[in-house]
DNA sequence: TAGATTGTTAATCGATTAACAATC
DNA sequence: TAGATTGTTAATCGATTAACAATC
């Protein structure tokens, strides 16, 4: 495998083809062209078959992609093949919902651990867990060697939290925290800013307004 | 205001400039450089300043930016002064957990009603708000004018419901529910897909773990 | 006034789309 | 073989960065 480095702007779409793949296995299509997948993803073919030869020559002319082989070798880029072990540092609300979430395993990802500080919630049971006490957490990730830690604490204790995983062997961070982690360069995060999405709607909803109030007054194009 | 489009690589990064400078506010910095904002988000001044000017000159030659000021109309423009009514459909556990997240009215959302169709649920108390049946819902929509809906229900049912609330008058969506809404022009959609940013960060780790494999051994320019 | 820093134009860089020869 | 559709190169488009005159 070489160095190359491929641009996220393109692996950041892997996981969406990777859905529409899944749902054309299971309406038992065989084979799919990179325009009929276009039409339905409302993209270009152009981009489909630009986006998948950065990984490989997966389709065949004048036949398409065989949509069953094409799903595992996308498994495979994203990694979906390999188990990997987490824990939930953060019993809140969000920390609770995503330990009951059921999809985790079949991505592969085992979590094995939820920890909080608030003595109230250690010791209840969340989905198959028990909440721990985070003093018993440093232990936990050493001797299980947990590789990934979704963190749901509130911002002000993200960062502290981060790095002593990072220390702890650590390699990657679910981190729905609002605040920007600055770790060390071999450190994966993938953040979840709900609250950033959410003013998104608010600034898309805002203009939507304006639009719908102006309809019928001047349009001025200036 | 003008219909000219701001691009939306531009306005998702207005929530990020929207959060440092709160931060800058809560320290009681006065004024700001576009180069000292850079140098603490990591990126270019140049970008910012670009960014900004889409929607007005805000800073002043020779001084910058006043911070307060610039907090000020960033929340202007992402539209957080108004307020919008905002119910949820489908009270599982994230819907649950969203339903007790304590900073949607900080930013103008006002969570209404929460709704499922789960006779189990029906009833129960989240947060302030009581589950209510599904069947109530598009009497309820209607009466109280809800402009929002957050969708935490499966991806089975989502489009359905979508469609429906549409028709009640709902104007934006925070989807949660793992399918592309395909719905009329003017509806706004935020989706929030999970289970893809999930991939992401398993591709990300996977990268990762080959880098780490191959160290020391050849490194292949080719 | 001199220094700092913006607003904005021009240059560069990267990502998307179009086109088509290769080939199943 | 003829038709379909890929893989890939070239053209276009858009976003980012650099540069600098304007000005506080």
């Amino acid at each position: 495998m070489r160095a190359k480095e491929i641009s996220s702007a393109v692996t950041k779409r892997l996981p969406r083809y990777y859905r529409y793949l899944s749902e054309l296995k299971e309406q038992g299509a065989e084979r799919i062209s990179s325009k009929e997948l276009s039409e339905r993803m409302q993209v270009t073919a152009s981009q489909i078959r630009q986006d998948l030869n950065n990984f490989g020559g997966f389709g065949q002319q004048g036949y398409g992609y065989n949509v069953e082989h094409l799903y595992n070798e996308i498994g495979k880029i994203l990694g979906l093949n390999r188990t990997r072990k987490v824990i939930i540092v953060g019993a809140g609300h969000i920390g609770q919902a995503l330990a009951n979430y059921p999809d985790f395993e079949k991505r592969g990802f085992c979590i094995c651990g939820i920890f909080d500080v608030a003595k109230e919630v250690v010791g209840d049971k969340v989905g198959s867990l028990i909440v721990q006490d985070m003093s018993r957490m440093p232990e936990f990730v050493k001797k299980e060697k947990i590789q990934i830690a979704i963190l749901t604490v509130p911002k002000e204790e993200a960062a502290g939290i981060a790095k002593q995983l990072v220390d702890l062997g650590v390699e990657g961070f679910w981190n729905f925290a609002l605040v920007d982690l600055k770790l060390s360069e071999g450190v994966v995060v993938e953040n979840v800013h709900l609250e950033e999405s959410l003013m998104n709607l608010a600034y898309n909803i805002s203009r939507l307004d304006i639009v719908n109030s102006k309809l019928g007054v001047d349009y001025e194009e200036n």
